[in-house]
Order: structure tokens, then C-alpha cells, then sequence
DNA sequence: TATGAATGAGGCTTCATTCAT
DNA sequence: AATGAATGAAGCCTCATTCAT
């Protein structure tokens, strides 16, 4: 978990952003379509070279195999020119210097939908294969997920040290935050059960449960693993 | 979605599941086993047939296709003699009359825990191809889902009839508490993020974030979804 | 070609008869239809255990392999109760003493018409798999065309010695009718050609044209091989 | 039965043949071949591809399925190099200004020899499967059979009105001329019964025959359906 | 005798990958 | 660089046959 090795890369990806030829991306964009509905293993190279628009052999020449087009997703993460700053946007947040904790969750819960929402097929390609090929976990982790998580902690740790919340490991927090819209956003856009009810609602729900679920208001309410009662 | 047909098919299912041959119940696991390794469409019938100890003509004397075999993994869950009750636990808490929110909230958390790590395969297998195929996602919905959130709500307003838990909708207290245990199970289990840390600490801190972020008692913060401030 | 042999089976065959279980006849019914239906090797067992209601394996403790199945058909020609005579009706026609080769003719032609509208698909089964099975070939070559011809020729000679038909090659005169009657059934019966047409009227047509062409009548068309005229 | 398209699709079958590379050509030979002498079901793609000299799959890069190898042989009737006019030559003699029937009934019936002496697989496999599979049937029907068929009514029907032949519906006389070539073909080419005598000598017996059964000379046989008199 | 569960050899078909153009 | 014909390994599935009941 290296934060230097990991802006290096979002560096030089974004410069190989500028390599990637209108042929790559069309064949990329119908690749990751094509894995989110199918799955990686049910999709064909003749059904993406078909939706690109271009010949079979054309996409071995850019991706030495059909697995490489699938360990080339997280690069296209920061490469693509449309989804550039995919992430960026996201770590930026986790540097502003926020008054107000509610503040700070609500710009990231509305900034998370909407990257959702523009990209399901990329995540949901990205989450179903994570949980299927060990590499593409690798790359994902070191690449994406733990500097994001990092830098998340450091925010978290701004916020804690002015008393707005909960003095847990901030490591615990973030991952309580994360898994909580991770969760949200899963179920709704991913597995996309067919739930009932306003979403723009629940997601307001959603962050006022938070902001409780972390304030420091109440704690005659606490546990503690030994005895088993409340800890908060 | 109706509870009665749910319960009569439950209750079939638990018949059925005496029909289930020695040989039908190994095909099942080792496909269930293989199919969360790598994915359904990556899975081979010779190699489930290899793990099960069968020929592999017989995996099709049972299941007509290889597809048949994924479509009846929902019926294992509740047929299957060694997964029986499977639901039926998470059920009978929702039914159960307890006293305080806390208990019941804690009584959910580690009956699913302790679900979730006995059963990482299925769920898995489950998650990956609800989100692949419409047919399962549908079967799933509605002989699982659906009925489970009913019974949930059904029971999350009688504590907020006693003023326990928050007054929003009971649909939407479902799902917060339903995606907030699904999504820390599913980076921890199904996604397998290498995230560091004491999970029994973790699960014991989300209990209390939830049980807070539920709560009654602090509604200096709060927000309208059409001022932008906070509404718990 | 040995008379007696053909005879002694018809003979055994039609002890034999006695010994065919109701279960066996109404598997080879089956087995016959179906392979009429869709050719012997696109022709499965377990269709015709289904048709015949009896168990897959009960075929097998009455025929040995699916292809003693095919090869016991020319045996039902003359052991089966229903089809007894099928073929003993012919060759009573071919030794009744008729005036006139005109009535022998239709005789012949009225009762293989009969014959072959009655029992389409084992006709059909027999010849579709002459023409590719030699065994089968062999075997029916021996046990039912040969003989039949050979008594044919005997009755073609009857006439021809009172001066009633051409003066060829009684065998020729054996062929020509066979193959004329034959090409008429098949392309009506067998290959189910759509001609349209009065089926009874075109029968007729057929009788007088084989007449004709067998008569004595008429010389003036006449033909010889080696210098290319009329031979007739 | 519309002899324009019927024309139009010959002519248009051989700018196609151009089209037939090299390697389809010898799939299609190599499959003909084996289908013919074991019929379409029992032959095996792979061992099509062994004789034809070409990987199993290159058969697929042709034929989507290989029953579209076999619905694809009519055409390969007149598409093929080496095949062209084969039926073409015989609609020729039914266009062509005969003086005298005999003439034209000899060129028909030694074309016709050549022909299917030439191309017994061919012929073998279309007469099989067109018996057991109705697409095939129909397609060999409205491509070949009818259209040639009624080019041949009208040639009889220009010797009728010259008074040459019997004067009855020319489509009867079609299909007497028609079933006693192929009843003779038949039963001696794909049949293949072992029949003794001189085939060129029964060529001409038949010829003969023929001619005879359909000359206008002797009315003194003939007969009535209704009274059951001959009736030519 | 009758059955049908079990089997594995083998069939059709798919598909990632190569390579000549 | 781009293409698509060609390929063979491998997958799903079928089926005749066996065998324990």
C-alpha cells in the first residue's frame, strides 16, 4: 500500500490516457458492457469485437488476451479520457477542509451515487470479478480501494480530533461508512433487487442514520464484546 | 409476495428434502463449492462431477442442464438436511417477542454472522449470479427476499410502536439495517478485501452504529430532503 | 437363395410368433414407428421404451443391443399375429392359376398397394436401412426378396408359355413390373413426394401402362441395342 | 412451382458457386460421401472433417449446424463446379424439338443413367433424408422435383398433340415415365440389390417397355376403373 | 422378468487464439 | 495496424448399455 507508487500510476495512466486510440476504447467500453451483463466468462471476444465495431484479431492485438481486457478495467479507471478523475473527484473530497462532518458524508454520498449511478456496468464488473479472480482483487486493492481507504481514515481523523465524532479507530469508521454505502448502493444498482420506495429519500435516510450512527450525542447506549453490552 | 405460499413452500421443500439422494445432495455441494471458486459460466460439469465422485452423465440424470443445477441452489437452502433451517432461524427471531431493540438487533447480527461464515459458498454463488441471471434473481426474491423483509418490517415497527427505534417508514428501517449488515458481510466475505482489523470488534462496533444511528435520543441533527438539512 | 431355408424360417417364424410377449410386440411397434419417423440412428431407446410404456432396461433383456432391434424386423414380417401373411398373401397370388395375366397383374398390383398403404412405416424402415445396413441388406435380400422373386418368375414363365406377354428374359419381365410398382409406392408412400392427383385413377393408369408395355401386340416399335432401334 | 424463380435461382446458384472456396467444396463432398454410405445421423462431424482434410471447426465456420450441411446439398446440386448442369442437361432434352419419342425418352433415360451412375452418394443422401426430414422434402420439392416436373408435362404434351404417345393427363404420364426410371435407378443404384442380369440389356428392356406402355397402337387391352376393364 | 439409476464414451458445438493477407 | 478464416481443445450434453434391486 504504497500512496507514491499509486499517484505515479494514476500519473502515467493519465498520460497513456492520451495513447489509448479510438479503437482501444470502443473495444474496452463494449468489453466492460458486455462482462457487466453476461460476466466475464460468459462473454465472447466475437460478441465485444462485434459491439466495438471491429475484427476479431483486432482485439488480440491490443490485449494479448481475453484476461488482460478484463486486468486492463482498473487502469481504464483513471485512463479513459470520459472517466478520468473517476476516483480523483473522490480524493479530493477526502482533502477539502470541511467544517461540518455532515457535510463532508453528504458530498461523499451523493458523489458515490452519482459515479454509481454513470457507471454500473464498470462497478459491477469490477465488484463480480474482484470476488472471482485473485489478481484483479490484487490490483484493485492497491491500486484503488486502499489508498482510497487511507486517505479516507486521515479525513476521519481531522473530524474526530474536533470532537464531531465518535472516538473509535478511525480505520473503524471508515469501514463503517464504506460497508454502509457500499451496502446501499450494492443492493440497489448491483444485485438491483427490485425494492420499493423513494431513493432519493432512503438515501437521505441513509446519511442522517449515519451522522447518528456515528455522533457522539447519546451514549447511554453502549456494549461492551466482554459483557456483551452496548460499546458505543 | 405471500407469506402463506412462502411457508407452503418451505414446508414442501422440507418434505422434498428427504427425496434428496446421497448422490443428488454431493452433486449440489461440489457444484455450490466450485461455482464459488470461479463463478458459474467458469465452472466445468466434469469437474463438479470429479469433486462429487459421480459420473458425470449422472450430474444430467438429475439436473437436466447445467443451468438446472445453478436454478435449484435456492431450493437447497431450505431442502438440503444439513442447511435446513437455514432461514428458518432469522425468521423465528423476527417473530420472537423481545424486550429491547438491542437484543433483538444483536440476536440478528450474529445469527447472520455466524450464517454467512458457514455458508461463504452458497452465499456467494447466491450474490454472483442474482446479479447474472434474471431467473435467479427472481426466484431468489420472491422465495427468500421478499418474504424475509415483510417479517422484518413487521417486527421493526412493533418496537417502533414502542417508541424504541426511530419513526421513519419501516420498509426503509429494513433496508438501512439490511444493507448495512450485507455490506459489511459481503467486503468481508464475499469480496474478501484483506481489510486489517478484529472483525468481532467490527461486528460489535456496526451493532452500535446501528443501534445509534437508529436511536431515539439525539435529534439535534437532523436534515430535510428539501432544505438539505438533516432529518433524523 | 435356398427355398427350403426360406421356408423352414417362415415356418419357425411363425411358431415363433407365439412366443412374442404382448411387451415385445409392442415394443417392436414402437421401434418400428420411429425409426420410420426419424431413421433408425436418430432413433433412441429411452423413445422407445417411453412409446412401447415399458422400462429402458426391458428392451434390453428382450433384444441385445438396439441394432438386434433393427435386425429383427424382417422377422415380424412373418411372426408378428397382426402381420402374419404379409407376405404369404403375394406369394399365394404368385402360384394361383389365373387365366389371364391381365387379372394376375392386378391382383398383384391392388394387393401390394393394400400392403404397403397398411404398413407404411415398417416399409419404410426397411428400406431406408437396406440401403445402408448390408447385415440387413443380406438378411432381407435372402428371407423375403429373392424367394418372392423367384416365384414371381415361375408365374411370369406361366404366361409367357401361353404366349400372353413379351418373350423376354423372365426375370427382366420380373424386374420390369417390381421396379414399376416399386417407383410408383415409393415416390407416393415413402418419399411422400406431394404429386397431386387421383391416387386410384393413377393406379390404373399404371395396370394398363404395364400391359401395354408387357403385351405382345404391337411390333412396329421395336429396338436393338447394337444398331439402336426399338428392341420390343 | 414457379418456373421464373425456379430459373432465376439456378442462375443465381451458379454466380454463387463461384463463391464456394475450396475448402467448403471438399466439406461438402467429404460430407456427402459418408452420408451416404451411413446415413446423415450416424456420421460424424469429426469424421467429415478428417476426409474433407480440414479441422472440425473450420465445418462450423461454414455451417452453422450440421443439418445446415445437409439442407445446404440441394443447392450444392447445381452450385458446385464440377456439378453445374447437372440438372440442367436434362431440362435441356425436355426443351429440345424431339422428332420422335423414342428419341427423346432414350436421351432421357441414358442422361439419367449417367447421372445418378456419376453421383450415387448425392443421390443416395437426397433420396434418404428427404424421406425423414421435411425441410429437405420441401426444399428439393419446390427447387428440383416440381419445376422439372412440369417442363416435362409440357414436352409429353407436345407429343400427345402430335399423336405419338397415349393421350392421357400429361402430368400422369409424367409420373408412369418418372417412377419406372427411378424405380429401376432406385432399386439397382442405392438399393443396391444384387440383382443378376445385364444392366445395359435391362435398359433397353425398359426403354421398350416403356415405350410400349405408352404407345397408342393396340387398343385392345385396356380397361375401365369403374367396371375393372383395362383401360389404355 | 422388469426397472431405472448410473455411467462414460463420444457427439456437436463454442471459442480464444493464431496467422496469412 | 487490421482482419477474419482456420483451428483444436474443451465444454455441455446424449445415449446405449449395465446392473443392483
Amino acid at each position: 500500500m504504497n500512496l507514491k507508487n499509486f499517484f505515479k500510476e494514476l500519473t502515467e495512466s493519465e498520460s497513456a490516457a492520451v495513447s489509448m486510440t479510438e479503437k482501444q476504447i470502443s473495444i474496452m467500453s463494449a468489453a466492460i458492457e458486455i462482462f457487466a451483463e453476461k460476466g466475464y466468462s460468459a462473454t465472447t471476444t466475437s460478441e465485444i469485437a462485434k459491439r466495438a465495431g471491429v475484427g476479431e484479431g483486432t482485439i488480440f492485438h491490443h490485449y494479448k488476451t481475453k484476461k488482460d481486457l478484463l486486468l486492463a478495467i482498473p487502469d481504464y479507471l483513471s485512463k479513459s479520457p470520459g472517466q478520468k478523475g473517476l476516483m480523483d473527484e473522490l480524493l479530493r473530497i477526502f482533502e477539502r477542509p470541511y467544517e461540518r462532518f455532515e457535510d463532508f458524508l453528504r458530498d461523499i454520498a451523493y458523489n458515490r451515487r452519482d459515479f454509481v449511478a454513470k457507471n454500473i456496468p464498470l462497478i459491477k464488473v469490477l465488484i463480480q470479478e474482484i470476488a472471482l479472480q485473485p489478481e484483479l482483487r490484487e490490483k484493485a486493492s492497491v491500486t484503488v480501494l486502499f489508498p482510497a481507504m487511507e486517505k479516507f481514515s486521515r479525513a476521519i481523523e481531522r473530524f474526530q480530533a474536533r470532537g464531531q465524532i465518535i472516538d473509535i479507530p478511525s480505520v473503524s469508521v471508515s469501514k463503517l461508512i464504506f460497508t454502509s454505502l457500499f451496502g446501499y448502493f450494492f443492493t440497489l444498482y448491483i444485485a438491483a433487487f427490485a425494492f420499493s420506495g423513494d431513493r432519493e429519500q432512503d438515501l437521505e435516510y441513509l446519511i442522517g442514520y449515519i451522522l447518528h450512527g456515528l455522533g457522539i450525542a447519546d451514549t447511554s447506549v453502549n456494549h461492551d464484546p466482554e459483557t456483551g453490552g452496548a460499546v458505543l
